[in-house]
DNA sequence: CTGTATCCGCGGGGATACTG
DNA sequence: CAGTATCCCCGCGGATACAG
């Protein structure tokens, strides 16, 4: 488990390639992996600032409870900055933080892809 | 500063950047969503050709019916080649397709990325 | 308008046992 | 070695109601 076996083809692949880590990654990937996440992160990264209706909005079938989890979960990380206005009616918008903007970057292309990808597989 | 709330203008941000419609991506998305699913992508372009009982190592505590639905499914998505010798004791190996090899490119830097964050997230 | 609280159903995923 | 099949549990996520 802890210790990698070693195998007599421990070199079966050139030495060159090491075996990254990824165990520490787990709780951020568990994060983006959470339902609208990574849309969440790229939509308020479109639109910003953005208001709660907005984001709701560009689901369209979201659940109010999920939304609002998500949008906590991600402020919570540092992802998403929330400022709030005390008026009336109440006024919240959302924005990148700058650790977002960077998740941002690279969450598009991801997107773009998929996007581009979704109904090429073979079946 | 467009944040201009409830107003008359229909592109209270610019007209330059439009919304694009992520509807489409869900399934992808889904996918990757999956637990380990990532990882899996990942491990597998730095290790392939790798074995089953290889990747089993790299993650060391997922159970073997988990990580055999997800090479499953990533394999049925296209994104896996699955090669299986028939010899004894049987060997399999996996590789990313080229499907998967691009994903993998627009993984790694996310991983790499989550990687020096964890941790430092503010509580 | 912007959420939170509660209930509940469904399915993902862990553990285990077993097969080719 | 490389999985599959089964059971079961937990927790995510949807719906709804309600609060600030």
């Amino acid at each position: 488990m802890s210790g990698n076996p070693k195998s007599t083809d421990t070199d079966r692949r050139s030495s060159s390639e090491d075996v990254r880590c990824y165990c520490p990654v787990g709780g951020m990937i568990d994060l983006l992996s959470r339902k609208y996440a990574i849309q969440v992160i790229c939509v308020v990264g479109a639109l910003q600032p953005v208001r709660y209706g907005e984001i709701e909005d560009a689901f369209g079938d979201v659940s109010s409870s999920t939304l609002s989890a998500r949008l906590s979960e991600l402020t919570d990380a540092g992802l998403l900055e929330r400022e709030q206005h005390d008026t009336i009616p109440p006024q919240v918008e959302y924005a990148l933080t700058a650790d977002g903007t960077e998740l941002c970057e690279l969450l598009e292309p991801l997107l773009e892809w998929a996007e581009n990808r979704t109904g090429t597989e073979r079946d």
